[in-house]
DNA sequence: TAAAAATACTCCATAGGTATTTTAT
DNA sequence: ATAAAATACCTATGGAGTATTTTTA
């Protein structure tokens, strides 16, 4: 078969007419390009160059053979060029899974960040839960997936961004009549609103609370964490509320009391996901500084950047079991 | 650099998606394709395949990559082909060149024979003397000269294709009175009519008679021998006229006699020339076939080919020097 | 444990170098 | 005689093979 030295050493006698100059050129001695040309006339059953005193001429199939060379050696060379000089970080089609508790809150700050950041970034985006997701995960219709670790699958490794407090949201009761539903009674299990079954959150909310059977309570499972609160605004119970969600779910004068817990907090690890295999890991620590840098923010919140400062719980924090 | 080696190799890779069945496409050990892939990768600078559990995945450069080396091995394949199965005789552009004496009687039966033999050939034609022949042919404007043997030049070789006897032709004297100009007179070099400076049928034609000085003569430098007949049918004098251009210069009722001389006939040696570093020496040669075939029917009239059987020269021939 | 790719190593083909010969002018 | 390409011959690289290890699910 042929190889791409014998169409370079070619090229360049037809460029040179001349086999010490072309072979000169190639940073070869005359006999090692005399033989390549040699060896590729030979395999194409065809004389390349007419071999004169002074010079070397093209025959016509040298002219035609000539012209092919010199289109496949570009063509290689621009395969290098575009090999090589791929931007490395965070360009291309990148396929994000988020699961529903968090997509609504830290993707609106985030993907204008990365499309500034990273213009040529093109975002896939799947929301859905967590099961889900590490199914497309390992079967490659995902690249990465953003979604509360831990997640422990073979094929996979994770990467923690940042811990997500759970906020205690309680109904506050017109007159200050707070005996109706106490912080002590929501963690007993009773009166707790919850996401339908499937979602981490839920699962989540129902370890801190010890609760083992879902009894009467299925039936307040909904499908977003603003249904819920506005069922809490409405006196249908309390709930756990992860602590990046507030800024957007506590609307303004809405009737809810908020509590944290004493240390060590309750929360949720946030983290990527990707293939053991994946090519793409340094595109994901990119990505996951900007999550980090947007996501504590949020789950963190300072002095001012919460709508209402939720009051400290007395009570000690239950057994810390979704970080 | 890269090779067409590895481009092949990790093409099968891109069909296969699998290491193993792609070294198996490609005829090698798993290993060895694995090194040329691995090799690929470092120098591009890129990870190109992502290495899972049962299968490979191309990543986004792969994709590219994969893309590229599939059309650059196509090209490769092409040129390939185009060279093994290129024709390998008489076709694409051929430069001939052919002396004036030649040209308007061989020409005009080779050529359609040529195009129907050979479809795929074109032919560039050049008429003009011997010298511009050789000059042209050693400078590479043409690829073969049909002329008049012999040629001494270094770096060309000929090829003998068949003798062109030389016809004395007289003008028929009204009333039989054939004294004014004897075939003896003629031969002594007196009113001999000859083509111009620079054409080797007046060489030749002086060679036979041993004429050193061209004397008076000269003013009958004719350009044509269509003209010198015109003038000895016109009784300006005589003409040595070679034998393939009877059919053609032969007028009906033209009125000159013709005479062949007897053995050894004088004659001019009509060939082929052309580089010795040539690649087209198989061409030259089916050329030469069809251009012998039919010279030898031109130069050697058999019974009713020639309009007017010339009478036997009863002198003897002169010193044969021009073939 | 099993499947797949990577590594270790050995060997041989081949590309390349230097010196020399051949060829053509 | 000279210039250029071809050939001879040697060396060293590299590509390929077998056997083995590593990796990962």
């Amino acid at each position: 078969m042929i190889t791409l030295k014998q169409l370079r050493y070619f090229a360049a006698v037809a460029r040179q007419r001349h086999f010490g100059r072309a072979a000169a050129e190639c940073h070869v001695s005359q006999p090692a390009l005399s033989l390549q040309i040699q060896e590729l006339e030979s395999f194409l059953g065809t004389q390349l160059v007419e071999r004169r005193r002074n010079a070397v001429a093209l025959t016509e199939a040298g002219r035609d053979i000539a012209e092919r060379a010199g289109r496949i050696l570009m063509e290689a060379q621009d395969l290098v060029d575009h090999a090589r000089h791929r931007p490395s970080v965070l360009t291309g089609r990148l396929e994000l899974g988020v699961i529903p508790s968090i997509a609504p809150y830290l993707l609106p700050a985030t993907l204008p960040r990365l499309q500034e950041n990273y213009p040529g970034l093109d975002i896939g985006l799947r929301e859905t839960q967590t099961a889900t997701l590490l199914g497309d995960l390992v079967d490659g219709r995902l690249d990465v997936a953003l979604l509360s670790l831990p997640v422990e699958r073979p094929g996979l490794e994770s990467l923690h961004l940042f811990d997500d407090a759970f906020i205690l949201v309680l109904p506050s009761a017109p007159g200050g009549d707070e005996a109706a539903l106490t912080p002590e009674a929501v963690l007993s299990g009773e009166s707790l609103l919850l996401l339908e079954e499937g979602h981490c959150l839920r699962d989540q909310a129902l370890s801190f609370c010890g609760a083992t059977s879902l009894g009467s309570r299925r039936q307040y499972g909904a499908s977003s964490l603003s249904t819920i609160m506005q069922m809490v605004a409405n006196g249908f119970g309390a709930t756990l509320l992860p602590a990046m969600a507030l800024p957007i779910e506590l609307r303004p004068d809405m009737p809810v009391r908020l509590f944290r817990f004493a240390a060590p907090e309750p929360s949720r690890s946030i983290g990527l996901v990707w293939r053991k295999s994946s090519a793409r890991k340094s595109d994901f620590h990119a990505l996951a500084r900007i999550l980090a840098e947007i996501g504590n923010a949020l789950a963190e919140p300072r002095e001012g950047s919460a709508p209402i400062e939720p009051e400290a719980l007395r009570m000690p924090s239950p057994q810390r079991r979704a970080s």
